[in-house]
DNA sequence: AGCATGACGATCT
DNA sequence: GAGATCGCCATGC
C-alpha cells in the first residue's frame, strides 16, 4: 500500500487527544480509508517512532484492545491509556471516551 | 492465479 | 455482552 495512505492513517491518529480512543474504522472513515480498518493497524504497526504516533488510542469498534488480553502489548496499552484517565473494564473503554472529533475543525487540520 | 492471514467490522443468535 | 459468521482489503507465499 502506498506510503500516502500511511501517512494519512498516522496524521489522522495524531489528532485523537489524550484521554480519547477512536476505533480502527472510525479512523479509516476520518483518513478518507472507508472499508480499510484492518489498513489502520498495519499502518500502525509501521510507524516511525519519531513520529510518535498514540497508537494505544486506537482500539476495536465494540470497544476492546485488538491484542490479547494479557499479553505484553495490551498490558502496555493498557497502562498508557490509564496514565491518561481511560480506565479498562473487561477489556473494553468507557462510551464516553471515545472520540467525538468536530468534523469542520478535523479536516481543516487535515486539509485533505 | 489461488489461498491463507490479519492491531477489523456489521449483523444475528 | 459473547460467540459465530460472513464481508472486506492488503500482503505474502
Amino acid at each position: 500500500m502506498s506510503q500516502q495512505h500511511y501517512q494519512r492513517i498516522w496524521q489522522t491518529v495524531l489528532q485523537i487527544p489524550a484521554g480519547k480512543v477512536a476505533s480502527y474504522g472510525q479512523i479509516a472513515d476520518l483518513a478518507g480509508l472507508p472499508g480499510r480498518a484492518r489498513l489502520v493497524g498495519k499502518a500502525l504497526g509501521y510507524a516511525p517512532e519519531q513520529l510518535a504516533v498514540p497508537w494505544f488510542r486506537v482500539l476495536r469498534s465494540d470497544r476492546s484492545l485488538a491484542f490479547a488480553p494479557g499479553s505484553d502489548t495490551a498490558n502496555l496499552q493498557r497502562q498508557l491509556l490509564l496514565a491518561e484517565g481511560v480506565l479498562l473494564k473487561n477489556n473494553r473503554v468507557q462510551q464516553q471516551d471515545i472520540w467525538q472529533p468536530d468534523l469542520a475543525e478535523l479536516l481543516f487540520k487535515l486539509r485533505y
